[in-house]
DNA sequence: AATGAATGAGGTTTCATTCAT
DNA sequence: CATGAATGAAACCTCATTCAT
């Protein structure tokens, strides 16, 4: 009837302040999720106003992990769209700068996977694996013009064995307090997340694709 | 000399009847972490004896995960230790048998992954990766006996990140809601956590021995 | 000139359309109080837009119940003023048709009657009583003409004690789940709201007439 | 397996002491219902503890509510089991001591009257209807032998018709703002509640018993 | 050692009301 | 006048943990 006093754009922004909020707070005391009254306050708005913009707790933090994604993918698409070659070294680069480097990626993905079971809505976990699956598939199908990875679906693939490797790394030797490493087993060998990432997705590339790579 | 022995059987029955019941409710509702008390309850014992056991919730639920992962090491020691040869068909057949076809093992190392940040009192942790990184280094170091892997930390090294690949491809894949799996992903590619779990650990173990397994 | 008094229609159609649509919402779900925005919504106007009309929400329902008050009242004021006798039976007739068959009278009554002592505004309250009292002297005026009620203020006092009795055993018997009522009682002897209303009015009636009526 | 920690008495100790603070705190201000907390916190007990013993906040409202209307019954019954004649008067007594002069007593009856449909548990809600119904035919039987009621269930109907007209007329008279009462028409007639009920409830007797009583 | 009543922090959610536009 | 985004008080309930017995 009278104007629509919420653009797109404030809606955005709000949105955008929430999921900045959670996630200063989240690296702020990471051991700890933060409450959704923090979040707010911390973001400028009152408690209930999150509730205008999510179903609930676990449904901001998926949507800011999803952003983390986006960013991760949107620097793939773009990197891989250029034309001219890309190298193995370039696809680490950005592994490093937008997953490795984002402090509270991997933490916060390792907290959503263990929320996916939970808290999070139907609703929200279906349009994020949606969202997600439509990237994916642009970068996977952009890789294989780069990489000999042997079939249509080979970009996908290796996507998705590179980040589980990420992904499942961080949880043995990336977070605080890792897993498996005691001090003798780091003593003995363990360079660090960093580079035994490195040398593992090297090993996984390389045999994906059947040879040494590049 | 007859007292504190039986005190100490009567304990690890205890402890293993809580580990069993809280593995037991967590496959029955697998969207919910099971509740002290019913834990309790389903091991025949009342709330307030949990904690003479465990310090607090989240130990439990480790000592539950590290009863898997033993299990599983066990069983790779085991059979590392027989003499003659072992293949990666073998080392397959025991991540199947000890891990992908445990029902409860990957969710629940998903969460643990998720806890450890939060709830897990140091100490037990700290023990918990005493003890597993034990057994990692003698598996690691045994395995290196079969395989050509490069170094003498070769062992230990491919089987984190075997380990890592099998939770993070779990992550993605295996679990009830799939994170990263719409219809239109898996219509096109994807053959199950199973099987592409087996082609991306081959890939894996390629690649880390520099040519063709076997 | 024409636009005050335009306005003022204006706004009394606002209202009517408020108070329709907050019987018709509590009818749907008798359960449970609307909300003010669901009570705006169905009224084709924005939820801040019911504040311009009533000063709380307590008020509104306050309202709506004046209404049915009023329309009984009405009614029984223009029977008592015809010329010719009016029975007992006269009365009863308006009390069914105007209260006791008005579904959501009586409910809206019970519920009123709880808010009195904490939302409704003073104003709103005294206002209500003004103009209820009103038509309760002007109708019990009238009732004390048909009818030999002892006292000038003989009709004022018969009509609040029939009201009296029709709400509390309204709220004995008559609701969805009757507070007095087990299996064992109403088996025993109940035939229901409406026959033991109109009994226990006849009782009521006679005692205060000190007589047989009619 | 150990001793009952929570004897009987213990029990129905603690259950005392929540309805004290509840029927304490609803005195002390009318106009809002208590917090669960605030009731605990009178109770000297935590909130938490209130959820041991009641579903939910309204279960303890109609417990409170029904320790009021227990009082009265009991008393009836007592004074109606005694040999020897009991008059109007009598019942009037009781009506006065047990009901009009406790204080909580409408205005919670009232309460609960508007919460029957909304909040109670319908268990609640059921063993209340029980145990009052119960101590109602009970009482209703007894009444029938002292008073010429007309049939069997004469009892029962008078008991319910009185008490329908003590919780009408207060709604209507009694609560701190009226609902039926502004100057005018109290100014012209209304003795106040206690004298008026006094008068309809005899006008009921009268005329239920279809005679002058006594 | 074992119990389970009691605790109370913690977190979610609702919804009447306000106010800038 | 009308709007509806924002507010934030209010309330509920759960459940891990403690502790007196």
């Amino acid at each position: 009837m009278a104007r629509p006093h919420a653009s797109r754009e404030a809606r955005e922004l709000r949105i955008a302040q929430l999921l900045d909020a959670a996630i200063a707070l989240w690296l702020e005391q990471p051991e700890k999720v933060p409450r959704v009254e923090e979040v707010a306050r911390n973001a400028g708005l009152a408690k209930g106003t999150v509730y205008l913009y999510f179903r609930c707790k676990e449904d901001l933090l998926l949507a800011a992990h999803e952003r983390h994604v986006h960013a991760f993918f949107d620097a793939l698409i773009e990197r891989s769209s250029c034309p001219g070659t890309m190298t193995f070294e370039d696809v680490m680069r950005l592994v490093f700068l937008h997953i490795v480097e984002v402090a509270a990626f991997l933490p916060l993905a390792t907290l959503v996977a263990g929320l996916m079971h939970k808290g999070i809505s139907p609703e929200a976990s279906a349009s994020f694996n949606d969202r997600i699956s439509e990237r994916l598939m642009v970068a996977g199908e952009l890789l294989g013009r780069h990489f000999s990875l042997g079939s249509p679906e080979g970009g996908v693939r290796i996507l998705m064995r590179s980040y589980a490797l990420i992904l499942g790394l961080w949880q043995l030797l990336g977070s605080g307090k890792p897993i498996c490493t005691s001090e003798k087993v780091s003593a003995m060998m363990l360079p660090g997340y960093a580079s035994e990432l490195e040398a593992a997705l090297t090993a996984l590339w390389n045999g994906t694709m059947g040879k040494e790579i590049q």
